[in-house]
Parts: C-alpha cells; sequence; structure tokens
DNA sequence: GTCCAGGCAC
DNA sequence: GTGCCTGGAC
C-alpha cells in the first residue's frame, strides 16, 4: 500500500490542478463555496467567471449572511441549479461564526450532501476521510474491478486505498486522475500511477455505463408588456428557477408570437413563445426591470434570452 | 441537431 | 427514481 500511495502522491505533485484557485487557500467559506458551484458544474466556468465574481461581491460568509436572497440569485444568473444558491444563502444565516467542522454536522445543513460533507471535511479541514464524485467512483470502480457496487461497497474500498497521513491530497490526486487520466472512455491507463496494481486495466470499459437520453418538447408562453423601456417580470414560485425573476407566464394559446427561440434542460428541448400582453393576470408583485441591465437581477438564462431578443434592434431575430 | 458532465432533495 | 440547469463537444 506504501508503494500505491507514494505513485498516487507523486503523480499528484508532478501532475495535479494546482493552480485552482479554491485549492491555494484554507479559508473554509471557499472551500465551501467551489465545492457548491463545482456541483453539476464544469470547472472551468466556475473558475473563470462564478467563483471570482461571487468572492468579489461577498467575500466572506458573513457579507453573504447580509445580503439579501435576491442579491445572491443575481451573482449566481446564469450558473443553473439555483436552489444551490440559496442553500448558500440558508447556511451563511445558519453559519454565525463559521460552518462546522464535522461530517455529521455539515451533512445536517441545507444543500449539503454526502458528497459535500465528505469534500469540506477532506479538502477544507484534511480529516481522514474518503471522497466519492463521479471521476472518484470511476477510479475505484476499475481499480478494484467493481462493475455493479453499491455506494456501500464503492466506501469501503475507498477506505481500504485511503491514506490517512496526507488525506486532502489523497483525494485530490485521485478526483484528477479520475478526470485527466481514467477517463471514461479512452482511459489513459500508460500514464495512471495506478496502473501497476489496477484490477480493471484490461476492460477499462466494463467499469463505465451509458446513460439513457431520449428528450420530450414542451412549449412555454411568457408576456411581454412594455412601459417607458421597462418591462414586467414576476417572481417565480414553483420549484423551476424558484426565486428568480421570469416573464409573467401565460396559458397555453394559438395566437402569432412576437418571437420565439428554443432553449433546453435536462431532458426538455424547449420551444419558448413570447407574445405581447397589455394587462397582467394574477396579483403576483411585479418588477419593471430594465432589460439592458441584466446584471441588477437575478434571472435565468432562458429570461435573459428572452430579454436579449426583445432588446434587440430588428433583423436579429432568428430562431436562437 | 444530439449527447454529455455534474450532487442534492424529494 | 425524478426534477433541477447550462454550455460545450461532436
Amino acid at each position: 500500500m506504501q508503494t500505491t500511495w507514494q505513485a498516487i502522491l507523486g503523480w499528484y505533485d508532478r501532475h495535479g490542478r494546482h493552480d485552482l484557485p479554491w485549492r491555494n487557500t484554507d479559508d473554509i467559506y471557499h472551500i465551501y463555496l467551489s465545492e457548491i458551484m463545482l456541483q453539476q458544474t464544469q470547472v472551468s466556468r466556475v473558475r473563470e467567471h462564478f467563483y471570482p465574481l461571487f468572492l468579489e461581491h461577498f467575500p466572506t460568509i458573513g457579507a453573504l449572511a447580509q445580503a439579501t436572497e435576491e442579491e445572491v440569485l443575481s451573482r449566481w444568473s446564469g450558473l443553473g441549479y439555483y436552489n444551490r444558491a440559496r442553500n448558500l444563502h440558508a447556511c451563511a444565516r445558519l453559519a454565525g461564526d463559521g460552518l462546522p467542522t464535522g461530517y455529521k454536522e455539515l451533512l445536517g445543513l441545507p444543500g449539503i450532501g454526502d458528497y459535500t460533507a465528505r469534500a469540506i471535511c477532506a479538502f477544507g479541514h484534511n480529516q481522514p476521510i474518503s471522497v466519492i464524485d463521479t471521476n472518484i467512483a470511476r477510479v475505484l470502480k476499475r481499480y478494484f474491478a467493481l462493475p455493479e457496487s453499491t455506494p456501500k461497497a464503492l466506501l469501503e474500498h475507498a477506505d481500504k486505498l485511503l491514506n490517512t497521513s496526507r488525506p486532502r491530497d489523497h483525494n485530490l490526486a485521485l478526483m484528477d486522475i479520475g478526470s485527466m487520466v481514467c477517463l471514461p472512455k479512452n482511459p489513459l491507463c500508460s500514464l495512471c500511477p495506478l496502473s501497476q496494481s489496477c484490477m480493471g486495466i484490461d476492460a477499462p470499459e466494463t467499469y463505465t455505463e451509458n446513460k439513457k437520453s431520449g428528450y420530450e418538447s414542451r412549449e412555454l408562453y411568457y408576456g411581454v408588456m412594455m412601459s417607458k423601456g421597462r418591462i414586467a417580470l414576476v417572481r417565480t414560485t414553483g420549484s423551476m428557477y424558484k426565486g428568480m425573476l421570469t416573464l409573467p407566464p401565460l396559458e397555453q394559446t394559438d395566437r402569432e408570437p412576437i418571437a420565439s427561440f428554443r432553449h433546453s434542460y435536462t431532458k426538455y428541448h424547449l420551444t419558448v413563445n413570447l407574445y405581447e400582453i397589455d394587462t397582467l393576470s394574477g396579483d403576483d408583485e411585479v418588477i419593471w426591470a430594465d432589460g439592458r441591465e441584466m446584471d441588477d437581477y437575478p434571472l435565468s438564462t432562458l429570461t435573459k434570452k428572452a430579454l436579449r431578443l426583445i432588446y434587440t434592434p430588428k433583423g436579429n431575430h432568428e430562431l436562437q
């Protein structure tokens, strides 16, 4: 095992992604923020845009707790999965002096599940605990030849491999090996520090599964109501885009839309249709927004696309 | 156009 | 198991 650990850490020291900003800080808030942003989101988007901008606005967990939910959602705008931002804000308000440091206490906080609780313990506090994201899961399945493994079995194997003297670097190393070497397709086994003792090296494709796709088409209908260059937006209350501002939703209609565009999420391919309206139904709070100042509002990418279309001069109104 | 990557809450 | 989101690779 000593040899394996040395190979893993030796590889990490030479090839690991040491330039990631959240790996060069011991500020738990920064590390926690990075883990929330990185959930379901690619490193490059977080690193170049959202992480530095968010920290500029909310440099400490106390500053985040002081902010309104709307301000937080505005800085999250475009990143998707907006419940992450709402839970982050809720945690900041619960945290007081700072986040708890134990796995169990972290797990009890909103938006912190098994992965994130372990990541904060290992990456933030160098606690001896195994972290398993999808990349590490793939490495473990191949290394221990476990094509059909439960999360519990995977964790037991991760614990067997865990280097308790450098748990932070060990887990980061496995993560980098997963995303840089032990790729889902055509893994680079010849470059892998685990190749000497990897039990799945002869059939790496056995340990990855293809997701089923299959999508559904849907139509969405929104109203456009302008006044003095401003546009009416309402606050969403349903699960989708909760807390964000959107154009006022309409019932299905056969009228000819003034504009349409496509957008997709998860398995849905949406056609979004926009209609001019002169009254608003319901008693929702209305926000009269300047559609050219999109940075100031909590808007989804879908709503931003719609506003761009509406505020773009004529001649540029093709789909997408 | 289609597929893919990526954790949590219910 | 399903909903939540986006952008980039092909």
